[in-house]
RNA sequence: GUGGAUGUAGCUCAGCUGGUAGAGCGCGGGUUUGUGGUACCCGAUGUCGCGGGUUCAAAACCCGCCAUCCACCCCA
């Protein structure tokens, strides 16, 4: 006989057995909820995409991390890496059928080839909300509202959403006379390890990174320091007066944001944090990451992030379309859930177990089983047959909760015994009142 | 892509300075009659990641490869 294959994933790749399939489908079930119930249509792409649609769309090391191949037909196309440029991409190309504003929620794998490690995968799920067609405060804040919601609904306790803007970033940095493009995206960069490196590791890498002499590094680095709140922000501007516009716009915004977020009640969750970065390829105005605060977890790095990206559309259009969204990334939420022991294990069995005592009551077993799947309840049927002792031992491996026993005798009366394995106490049940006593059980 | 750690039964791991492998959990069977989980008894587990090398002898030492994990980079 041939040697049998080798069963393995790809590196990167993962089975969802159903102890974390269960969860995590109850948790895409509660997301979509939510997204339906905060005005979100439902959008489905293919998995695959013209090369060119995605190339250049989120930086040097995105395109990197892009699964590209040819097809069958000789076409360079790639795994999407993401849910918002295929958005964009189906925005202008169906502008026509969509009426503005667009308001989708997707749910569907992504895929990137980067080197896999805790909490990062090469295939993994985001859950994303977005609004096209408009610009506006009440935009931005709808998506934050709709994603903290998620969070909440998934009942993730300790996240905090930390929101910034792309043209604080730019403007704090122009007031320092970083006016140079890729200066100022070096800084960036090293803005982002504030909380990682400290403030003197930020300024040696200014000055290694973007050229800068130590002084002008001290005060940028300064500029962004003192937890850099949105108070810091708002005295810095009053400071800088006219002298900086765009910082000043950019503070109104991030204002008006947070003031419908907080007439919402869900303030508490969000702070300003000048020190967000992100992507810098298609974000255009707000941005934000959502971290979980447990430190067992916070490595994993954000499990909820997004921004405004007002350009993006016109790239596959004549037309500008403004747009924004929320991205969550299911699988490192579910990984960084698992760690703490958050996930719920009932799940991934069946509560109900109805045993067999023999074949001549098969057919009542299943009719019996059939009750209570009609109304809604869970229940397997045993097949392994063997002596009843054999079947408890089975129904409690698998982590039944209700154990309901088929004999000649209940036959002939229309009953079934029902023991709970809990308590061990057992009871002769009419098939007439089984569902609602079953039921009543598993309360 | 760079650096570090690890890789022994299904799982978690032990195996001291080289003498061809162990525990716990899990798994299978049993403790007679239509009752599980707890207890007791018995049992099976394995190319010691893969390929070379050193040696009379390698799971252990050396080299290469692969995989996993961690950090950096970047990100959900």
């Amino acid at each position: 006989m041939a040697a049998p294959l080798q069963a393995q994933t790809l590196k990167g790749f993962r089975d969802y057995l159903p102890e974390t399939m269960a969860p995590r489908q109850a948790m895409i079930r509660a997301i979509e909820d939510t997204f339906a119930r905060h005005g979100f249509l439902p959008l489905q792409t293919p998995a695959l995409e013209y090369e060119e649609t995605l190339m250049g769309k989120y930086g040097e090391e995105g395109d990197k991390l892009l699964y590209r191949f040819e097809d069958n037909g000789q076409r360079r196309v790639a795994l999407r890496y993401d849910l918002t440029v295929p958005l964009a991409r189906v925005v202008a190309q169906h502008r026509a059928e969509l009426q503005l504003p667009f308001r989708r929620y997707h749910i569907a794998p992504v895929w990137r080839a980067e080197k896999p490690q805790r909490g990062r995968f090469r295939e993994f799920l985001q859950c994303d909300a977005d609004i096209a067609g408009v610009n506006s405060p009440l935009a931005d804040a709808e998506v934050l509202v709709t994603g903290l919601q998620v969070l909440r609904s998934l009942g993730v306790e300790g996240a905090r959403l930390h929101l910034n803007h792309r043209d604080v970033l730019f403007g704090l940095l122009e007031l320092r006379g970083v006016t140079e493009k890729p200066q100022q995206i070096a800084c960036i960069r090293a803005v982002d390890k504030l909380d990682k490196i400290g403030a003197a590791g930020v300024v040696a890498e200014i000055v290694r990174e973007a050229q800068l002499d130590t002084q002008a590094a001290e005060q940028v680095v300064a500029a962004f320091a003192p937890g850099g709140g949105l108070k810091d922000l708002q005295q810095t501007v009053a400071v800088a007066g006219d002298s900086a516009p765009v910082l000043k716009q950019a503070v109104e915004r991030l204002e008006a944001v947070l003031a419908l977020v907080a007439a919402a009640g869900l303030a508490d969750l969000i702070t300003v944090d000048v020190s967000i970065a992100r992507g810098l390829d298609y974000y255009t105005g707000i941005i934000y990451e959502t971290r979980l605060t447990d430190p067992k977890v916070a490595s994993m790095g954000a499990v909820m992030s997004g921004g405004r990206y007002d350009g993006l559309i016109g790239l596959f259009s004549k037309e500008q379309v403004p747009a924004v969204g929320i991205s969550l990334g299911l699988d490192r939420l579910l990984a960084a859930l698992q760690e703490l022991g958050l996930l719920p294990t009932h799940l991934a069995r069946v509560p109900v177990y109805v045993a067999v005592m023999d074949s001549q009551v098969a057919g009542h077993a299943l009719h019996v089983a059939g009750l209570l799947r009609a109304a809604g309840l869970r229940a397997e049927v045993d097949l392994g047959g063997g002596k009843l002792g054999k079947q408890f031992e089975r129904a409690s491996k698998r982590g039944a909760q209700v154990v309901l026993v088929l004999g000649s005798d209940e036959v002939a009366s229309q009953s079934a015994v029902v023991k709970d394995l809990g308590s061990g106490q057992q009871t002769p049940v009419s098939w007439t009142e089984l569902p609602a006593f079953v039921a009543s059980l598993l309360t």
